[in-house]
DNA sequence: TAATGGGGGTTTTTT
DNA sequence: ACCCCCATTA
């Protein structure tokens, strides 16, 4: 038998090796999945498939990478080659750039991200004036969510905007005829947003002549997370398959928590509309977890309305297992407290701190804690929240590497002019303007670019001409250097606008370097800035370099930013009542479901010790007097649930929390080796 | 006419 | 950290 099969139970093995029709897994937290996947992969190797015509699709980037790798291990046993695949706005994004010409995109396109989105929409709402008959105007980032929401749940707009906005769903054929003029704005500009990966890869797909093409490419294609999948992915991935049945949907009802995004676990469930003759195997066994802890899992699956497809049991079961502990707090000042003691204690007794996670449902949750294990001298790192990208120096970098492939990128023009001293909206508008053509087309390459600059360096103030005919010039090479030494030729003209723009600069100027190395590996400059926006650096860690290289660090992480992981230890915080589930989300039924399942992929996470924490008390205005609101237990601790907690009362006495991290690294040795490298 | 700096209010989750 | 609004400054 092909090797991997003999460690997976048979249930694994059926899936792993199953033949002709469509195949759907139904895979519980922590039952294996990821290995049976991978097993599949490995097993359609060993038959002879070419590794590049199977696709692997997922939904997230660290998904994507753990199973790519994995299955690139498998396939070195007969060959080099790499299975294709990735996130699917990844692999949408793979093949606009080989199909740019036949989908009607310029070489060269640039991706707005998510900011990008919602600045080009204010502006097209300001040039159109539209809207402006509105008493209380839209968000420029809610007009954003309400375009992605509607085009990739493929409801009507007026729907969408019933449901989300209310308050101003009246406004509705304004919005859409905002939102028709964003996609032209986008087609002038050159650039496509997110969801464009997806709508532009779905019309290819779709196409009599290149859909074909495209689904040939592929003899099988595999889909990780399908939970999470929306409408417009699933029509991508049948169009991709045209009725061939190799096709495997793995995934679990029971982790949907991407309905924000469109999402919705009935597709899964309903995978058979889409698949014909489909094929179903659950697998239920748990290798991950204790009994308790499963116990903590299967009561909340039991509390959901429609209830989850699988069951989870334990393996082999563990011996002296701890009893998950619910934990009352005093306020979240004694929360930070009682949790970083507890991290500690388990430290002590032997629990790495990467063996460890402090989850919850908001980025900005863990803010009092940061605090405190700062103050412990607890290294951590962060999933979730600040996203490397979002630092303005990084998209100014960013902004000129699109411009060098696309002079026609209004948005990065407007962004770098304004880092010039002296020059606002207006006169960023004004010196845009006069690059224009008779048409009112900003020009495609860069020998017109200059030609028209005399003209608009006229607008600027004097100080900033010379930085701006500098960076003009250092944008101009495209082709005729290799990419990273153009990079760098960008680097050198951004910096001073970086150094003049923001106070504290010195920092920033050191995360350049970095994009500058990216661009050594790709095929041209907007690449690096797409990678930026497909794959971006998840956790702040990844921003400052991890606390100190290979030093032990605890994880702390969204739950959206920790599914797929599992630790020996996990501390749920803040399980309250508009926090978790939060009250943003508790209008509809829906919403709570999918708060529900949140909570039990937090749950889920840990193999050995579960602590779930409830604030009792939380201050309205931190150190003002004594206004606060008494906090209501996460709705979904209800009494059956808290009958597999262990209920513990925080006491944290007035001199607690002075434990700190004691050192376990050689320090001096580390030292002299860091300093080895500098003298 | 425009840019800039200060102040106050907010912040769900991610490709 | 970011956005929005308003007062001050070039």
């Amino acid at each position: 038998m092909f090797a991997p099969l003999e460690s997976l139970n048979a249930l694994q093995r059926e899936a792993a090796t199953f033949d002709d029709a469509p195949l759907r897994v139904i895979a519980g937290p922590g039952t294996g999945k990821t290995t049976t996947l991978t097993a599949r992969v490995g097993w359609l190797l060993d038959r002879g498939v070419e590794p590049e015509r199977i696709l692997l699709l997922t939904f997230t980037r660290r998904a994507a990478r753990e199973m790519l790798q994995r299955a690139a291990a498998l396939a070195t046993t007969s060959t080099a080659r790499r299975v294709a695949g990735g996130t699917f706005h990844s692999v949408a994004h793979r093949v606009l750039r080989r199909h740019h010409a036949a989908v009607g995109l310029p070489e060269g396109f640039g991706i707005l991200d998510r900011a990008d989105t919602a600045d080009l929409l204010d502006v097209v709402r300001a040039d159109r004036g539209l809207l402006s008959a509105l008493r209380r105007q839209p968000r420029k980032a809610t007009l954003a969510s309400l375009y992605s929401r509607t085009v990739n749940t493929g409801s009507a707009l007026e729907a969408v905007m019933r449901e989300d906005t209310p308050w101003c769903a009246d406004a509705h054929v304004d919005v859409g005829a905002l939102f028709r003029a964003y996609t032209e704005r986008k087609h002038a500009l050159g650039v496509v947003d997110l969801d464009d990966l997806l709508l532009y890869w779905r019309a290819a797909a779709q196409d009599a002549a290149l859909g074909d093409e495209l689904a040939a490419a592929y003899d099988h294609v595999l889909v990780d997370e399908f939970q999470d999948v929306n409408a417009l992915q699933l029509d991508v991935l049948v169009a991709l398959r045209r009725g061939d049945p190799r096709v495997t949907l793995v995934g679990d009802d029971a982790q949907a928590i991407y309905g924000f995004r469109g999402a919705s676990p009935r597709f899964l469930l309903d995978a058979e509309q889409y698949f014909p003759g489909l094929c179903t195997v659950t697998l239920e066994t748990n290798y991950r977890s204790t009994q308790k802890v499963l116990d903590v899992a299967n009561a909340l699956a039991a509390e959901a309305p429609e209830g989850f497809s699988a069951v989870l049991r334990e393996h082999v079961p563990h011996a002296g297992a701890q009893i998950p502990q619910l934990v009352r707090c005093e306020d979240e000042r004694g929360q930070s407290v009682e949790v970083a003691d507890r991290i500690l204690e388990l430290y002590e007794q032997g629990v790495a701190l990467h063996d460890q996670a402090v989850l919850f449902r908001a980025s900005h949750h863990s803010a009092d804690l940061e605090l405190e294990l700062s103050r412990r001298r607890v290294p951590f790192v962060k999933y979730g929240g600040l996203r490397y990208i979002e630092a303005a120096h990084v998209k100014d970098l960013l902004s000129a590497f699109r411009l060098a492939d696309n002079p026609r990128d209004e948005m990065a023009w407007l962004r770098l002019l304004q880092r010039l001293p002296g020059v606002g909206p207006q006169r960023a508008r004004r010196t845009i303007d006069t690059l224009r053509d008779d048409e009112g087309q900003l020009p495609l390459r860069h020998d017109e670019v200059a030609r028209r600059w005399e003209r608009a360096a006229e607008v600027l103030p004097g100080p900033a001409r010379h930085l701006a005919g500098a960076l003009v010039r250092s944008l101009g090479a495209a082709g005729q250097e290799e990419v990273v030494v153009h990079a760098e030729r960008i680097r050198i003209a951004v910096e001073p606008l970086i150094m003049a723009a923001y106070e504290d600069s010195a920092p920033r100027i050191e995360d350049l370097g970095a994009l500058v190395q990216a661009s050594s590996s790709v095929a041209r400059l907007t690449d690096v800035a797409a990678d930026e926006v497909l794959d971006p650096p998840t956790s702040t860690g990844d921003l400052a370099g991890p606390p100190l290289v290979d030093e032990d660090w605890l994880v702390l992480s969204t739950v959206h930013s920790v599914k797929g992981l599992e630790f020996d230890a996990v501390h749920v915080i803040h399980a309250a009542d508009g926090n978790f589930p939060s009250d943003m989300s508790t209008g509809t039924p829906e919403g709570i479901e999918e708060e529900r399942r949140l909570f039990y992929v937090a749950m889920t996470r840990a193999r050995r010790h579960l602590a779930v924490y409830v604030p009792l008390r939380y201050h309205r205005v931190p150190r003002r007097g004594d206004d606060h609101s008494w906090a209501q237990p996460s709705r979904f601790l209800s009494e059956v649930v808290r009958l597999n907690f262990d209920h513990v009362r925080s006491s944290v006495p007035v001199h607690a929390g002075e434990g700190v991290l004691r050192s376990r690294i050689d320090g001096p040795t580390r030292v002299a080796d860091h300093l080895a490298n500098l003298f």
